[in-house]
DNA sequence: GCCAACGTTGGC
DNA sequence: GCCAACGTTGGC
């Protein structure tokens, strides 16, 4: 069992966007670092931390679970979509996802900040400086301590 | 293989 | 909306 921390523009599909779907395909990832860790690292049943991004309050959202196994992102064939890589072969697809299955939704979103401001997660992907990948692991002592923090706010 | 230009991410 | 950080591209 492994853990995991998953960025999304809540703008563009959020924490209640997924509660709704029940289960989403990752699509549009395009960098070779989380590909590889949704494609050799996530299994079915790892832990996922929702991550909203770019938004007024950055931070956790909720949580969710690997649902699928890597198979090739579909949006890389489709020269209209966003995502169309002209130059990722059919029979060696470049790009992978897996699926997402809704958990559950935090009363309180865990702030950036307040994950910053905790010593404890030490070495942390999300919070090393000039960070940008949207899929990183996150050690088991790391995820509950993330989680630790839903009861500041009960 | 170097590196400048460019595009994107994401906090603020 | 700004801009720092970073990955990628492409000329040489």
């Amino acid at each position: 069992m492994h853990y995991w921390l998953m960025k999304s523009e809540p703008g563009t599909f959020s924490i209640d966007a997924l509660a709704r779907k029940g289960s989403e395909p990752w699509d549009g990832v395009r960098n070779y670092q989380a590909r590889n860790f949704m494609r050799d690292g996530m299994r079915v049943g790892d832990g996922v931390l929702f991550y909203h991004s770019n938004c007024a309050v950055p931070g956790v959202a909720g949580l969710a679970e690997v649902a699928s196994a890597a198979y090739p992102d579909p949006s890389q064939f489709q020269p209209r979509n966003p995502h169309y890589d002209p130059d990722s072969p059919r029979d060696a697809p470049r790009w992978w996802l897996v699926d997402v299955r809704f958990v559950r939704k935090l009363d309180q979103i865990i702030a950036l900040d307040t994950l910053k401001a905790d010593a404890r997660l030490g070495d942390f992907a999300l919070t090393r400086r000039g960070n940008r990948l949207s899929v990183l692991p996150v050690s088991a002592a790391q995820w509950r301590i993330i989680l630790s923090h839903e009861k500041d706010s009960a």
